[in-house]
DNA sequence: TTTAACTTAGAAAAGCTTTTCAAAGCGATT
DNA sequence: AATCGCTTTGAAAAGCTTTTCTAAGTTAAA
């Protein structure tokens, strides 16, 4: 089996404490003996177990993530930042795709609490009653990344999503574009989907162009969705010349059922996403898009995390990071 | 704190041992009390500690899984496959992002002994002697998926490369077309990089093609350097009418590199990729590609880490999973 | 009625580490 | 020479659970 303590200090010919404090405190045991006990460390690879330390520490210094959806590209980049941030900070992670899930979600939230993480970070999903009533009845401190609750206060880092979809609409308004039409997500399973909406609707009626207001279908987080939400979209208005996406995936469903209308993007039609995914830029036409400062986002929520895990609270309870419109190919002047 | 078995006990008036035979071995304990349990834990949501279980099971019921690029979305299928057998099986799952950094990668070996993973599912990456090393050193079991090793005996799950681009450059043939090049691999970081062009060149010589054999030019798993390496390529090679990329996100990159160029796929050039990653369905056009079956992969490698932890052994050391020929709209006859 | 065989429950040990406490050793000060 | 104070080390306890062992209590059989 794996060596123990008692086999480095007998190696070495000390006490357990010694080679303990050889590991914690070094300076407290002479170097002679200290040196012995660092060969015998090296000959046996020697690893103090987690267990015992864990009972020790009460800390097991393991984060768990939870993500809606793997395949979902947006979240392999806060997955990045949320594991550089974990390395930097000296926690493992523990992600789990809960595939939007309620009891899913539940029963992972269990196998967290049994294995002790330290905290959780919490993506993209509703914060439903019944996640945050077991979270705090398991005592698991947690924060919310690209998500938010107004019913609970609980720590969040996520983008202006009203304000982001407002500059997305007013981009395609100083375009030309009169007609707009909008693809969203569905409001009962999103957190980002109403204010994404008031965005679009506020950018519409600032311009004087409510008529356009009510010109949104929905779809629910994939490409195939949005393909026939835009089927939906255009047989109803014929007349739009530009598409709001609230997603990458959405432009692309939305430029692909446009493509096998003929309908040129963005020669007749402008789309524009949300997101930036890796993705977008390699799309034909690569994506005009606002973007989200994925892995900052993951990196901060983790970071966010720590800071309630050793504060015990934390400085900004809503913090808001920039998003920016970047000007690609699937847009274009009226 | 976290409630204790020992709070539970006493709030069901019993000794601590039959609170852990009630969760144990619930038939030993006679119904009056084992009710009583049953109560006091759902009242304090007990949950045993996992450090005290890993300390006496000597086992942590958790495997580690090594992803060399979270963001290629080649692996966001492998990571739901594993995750969705470690469910099956009972295990947690904790997933490193590597990106292919050797320093890394054996830090992650580490922090896998310290926490003691059951075993680990290593992806997609080169064995090198330095993990193997490692990880044999750590008493820590593993398998390969997509990969394979021949200098060491490992048990691993992956396709047939070699006839899966065999395949690939005979459809290609079949089509008509004589002018066949190929973006591959660089051979020195990865480990399907050999075999494909094996196939490769067994397809062309077959069909007296041999000219061809030499037309591969080679890329970094990555989207712009195969952008980059198509621009090689056809350079060097104008007379191409076909190419056969080793990745999806290769053939994303040529079809975007021959469209810069005002190049028609398929219609004047026709190109195949490789994986059928969910994204090569909304590309544009749609990927003609060799299907891998990525989910099945990740499941049935953690299906057989769990066999050799359990036998101590596994019955078909290097397993293949069928590949299959998807024909989409990116190829087309000459 | 007594003994044998079970059933049920508690005490205690084991698993591995860190940390506290006590003791030993040593130099220095009075 | 004796005491003080500091450094260094080891013994032991604590952290929480499972499991073994033992004891007590119950039922059935002789």
């Amino acid at each position: 089996m794996k060596p123990t303590i008692r086999e480095v200090a007998k190696m070495a010919g000390v006490s357990i404490s010694t080679v303990s404090r050889v590991m914690n405190a070094p300076d407290t045991v002479v170097e002679s003996k200290r040196s012995r006990v660092i060969e015998a460390i090296e000959a046996l690879k020697y690893q103090p177990n987690a267990f015992a330390r864990g009972l020790i520490y009460k800390k097991s210094f393991t984060l768990g993530l939870l993500i809606p959806d793997i395949e979902n590209m947006y979240f392999a980049g806060v997955i990045r930042g949320v594991q550089d941030a974990c390395i930097k900070l000296g926690y493992s992670l523990m992600i789990c795709n809960t595939d939007r899930d309620k009891e899913r979600t539940l029963s992972y939230i269990d196998t967290f609490h049994e294995k002790q993480v330290d905290g959780v970070v919490f993506a993209s999903d509703i914060l439903y009653p019944e996640y945050y009533e077991k979270l705090v009845g398991c005592r698991i401190p947690f924060v919310l990344v690209s998500s938010h609750s107004d019913e609970y206060e609980v720590a969040s880092v996520e983008v202006d999503d009203e304000k982001a979809a407002y500059d997305a609409v007013k981009f395609l308004i100083e375009l030309g574009h009169r007609e707009i039409g909008m693809i969203g997500f569905n409001h009962d399973n999103s957190v980002s989907g109403p204010p994404r909406v008031a965005g679009f609707v506020r950018a519409l009626t600032e311009s004087g162009l409510e008529r356009n207001a009510g010109k949104i279908k929905y779809a629910n987080h994939r490409f195939e969705q949005a393909y026939q939400a835009s089927h939906d979209l255009f047989t109803a208005y014929p007349e739009l010349t530009a598409v709001f996406c609230v997603a990458d995936e959405f432009a692309m469903g939305t430029i692909s059922y446009l493509k096998d209308r003929n309908i040129l993007v963005p020669g007749q039609v402008s789309v524009i996403g949300f997101d930036n995914l890796r993705m977008s830029g390699m799309f034909i036409p690569k994506l005009t898009t606002i973007a989200q400062p994925i892995y900052q986002l993951g990196y901060r929520s983790a970071e966010k995390l720590h800071e309630l895990l050793t504060d015990g609270t934390v400085s900004v309870m809503k913090e808001k990071l920039e998003h920016k419109l970047i000007i690609r190919e699937s847009s274009r002047e009226k």
